[in-house]
DNA sequence: CATGCCGGGAA
DNA sequence: TTCCCGGCATG
């Protein structure tokens, strides 16, 4: 803790770059920013509110909305689901962090990891190397189990990276420690190892339809059968759907990036939260992913339950933005509560409430000043989001309680101050 | 405005 | 290193 309050400018730092990173869009921009950081960083935490705010505003680089979906749309996203997962199985490299594709591929994307990728750096704490990849918790690469959680949530939070953070961590809270590593990361920023993140998605450039198909055929039978109105059966097509849908790519980074901010970081504690976002890593296999694409909107508002069903993969449901601001809170990691859950799928709207509970629970304890009004929604997922913020928060100093030797001896006696005071650093006379 | 201190900088 | 101080954050 102490060292904490010593590298709390940085972790300042951190909290603020993660927060700009809270938003999808901010994700694409990320790297720029990073860049941009890493010649001249903002260290001002004022402007916290500022990306805060800036981040409400932001996101849905891509809208998925579409109110109607039809029987064969869900039939066809099932296919598009089953396309995706292959890709993805495909491409660990790029996607196994973010979607976890699954514990089957685990032995993939484990192999990335024994490939040595991306091998940490020498650099002890600051290994630029992106935590997720796993070397500080999945150094036991061989056990994926307990990284079910963990591992899920790394991906995601890798792009949320923004800092440099005290490596230390107290050997106690994994979680911080973890974030911490990822968050040293800022040398090798993410685009190393995404470079092949991108993801390509077909979008319904209909009127007011913003349907998003992993597959041309797809999309063009989208627009066949809803739009142009053509029999659907029919495979036939003369090519006129090409007009009304555009090729997308997704960097899946941004995404995830999005995503991970959400999720904090407590690896092992990702419990019931990270469902609505990281289900889709906990749910190995069988998430459904293109039903994210329809379901997206519901998510959105509020169904925990749906939301950690449609939630999942949606790698390129990009305006979980919203989504996450209101799941969030849930994610919040740090208590351990029901991590074990993340590996079932069950997240029985029932549990909502426990969700909550834990979520909130957390906060609780650290917040000194914090508000964890409920209703604050927004701020939650801003405190949530990056541990270190928490950590930020908690070690920040308020001005100590008690009273130091300026007041103590007063301005005339600055002679029997400490020398800390003395020097204006903080005393060591009078400790809080 | 008074305090407490961080980040820098000069000696 | 030691000693100071600008300047920011907080109350």
């Amino acid at each position: 803790m102490l060292y904490m309050a010593e590298q709390h400018e940085e972790v300042k730092e951190k909290c603020v770059q993660s927060l700009s990173k809270n938003s999808n869009k901010e994700a694409l921009e990320d790297q720029r920013a990073v860049d941009g950081k890493r010649v001249g960083r903002d260290p001002d935490p004022r402007s916290v509110s500022l990306l805060e705010q800036k981040r409400k505003v932001v996101s849905s680089s891509i809208d998925v909305p579409h109110p109607r979906r039809s029987e064969e749309e869900v039939d066809m996203d099932k296919v598009t689901a089953a396309m995706v997962l292959t890709s993805l199985s495909t491409s660990p490299l790029v996607r196994s962090p973010p979607v976890k594709v699954s514990e089957s591929l685990s032995g993939s994307w484990k192999d990335n990891g024994s490939a040595g990728l991306f091998t940490p750096s020498s650099n002890s704490s600051s290994g630029g190397y992106w935590s997720w990849s796993a070397p500080s918790d999945q150094s036991n690469p061989s056990t994926p189990s307990p990284p079910l959680s963990a591992d899920s949530f790394k991906p995601f939070r890798v792009p949320s990276v923004g800092g440099v953070g005290p490596g230390p961590a107290g050997p106690d809270d994994p979680s911080l420690d973890e974030q911490d590593g990822s968050s040293l990361l800022f040398d090798e920023p993410i685009p190393r190892k995404r470079k092949n993140s991108m993801k390509v998605m077909f979008k319904c450039l209909w009127k007011n339809c913003g349907k998003v198909l992993s597959t041309a055929a797809g999309i063009q039978r989208h627009i066949r059968t809803i739009h142009l109105g053509r029999n659907c059966d029919s495979d036939w097509s003369d090519g006129e759907e090409d007009f009304y849908y555009t090729e997308i790519k997704l960097n899946t980074d941004s995404v995830a990036d999005g995503l991970s901010s959400l999720s904090p970081m407590s690896p092992s504690v990702l419990s019931p939260p990270p469902p609505s976002l990281l289900p889709s890593a906990s749910q190995p296999s069988d998430s459904h992913r293109p039903p994210q694409s329809s379901d997206s909107k519901e998510p959105l508002v509020g169904g925990t339950t749906q939301l950690s069903r449609s939630a999942p993969s949606a790698l390129y449901l990009i305006h979980t933005d919203h989504a996450y601001q209101a799941t969030a809170p849930v994610s919040i990691p740090s208590s351990s509560s029901n991590s074990a859950s993340s590996a079932s799928t069950s997240f029985t709207p029932t549990n909502s409430s426990s969700f909550s509970i834990s979520w909130q629970s957390p906060p609780v304890t650290f917040t000194g000043n914090t508000h964890q009004t409920p209703h604050s929604v927004t701020y939650k997922p801003v405190l949530v989001s990056n541990i270190s913020c928490f950590s930020y928060f908690l070690s920040r100093k308020v001005r100590g309680e008690g009273k130091k030797c300026r007041k103590v001896y007063g301005m005339e006696n600055r002679d029997m101050w400490c020398t800390a005071c003395r020097w204006k650093k903080a005393c060591q006379r009078f400790t809080d």
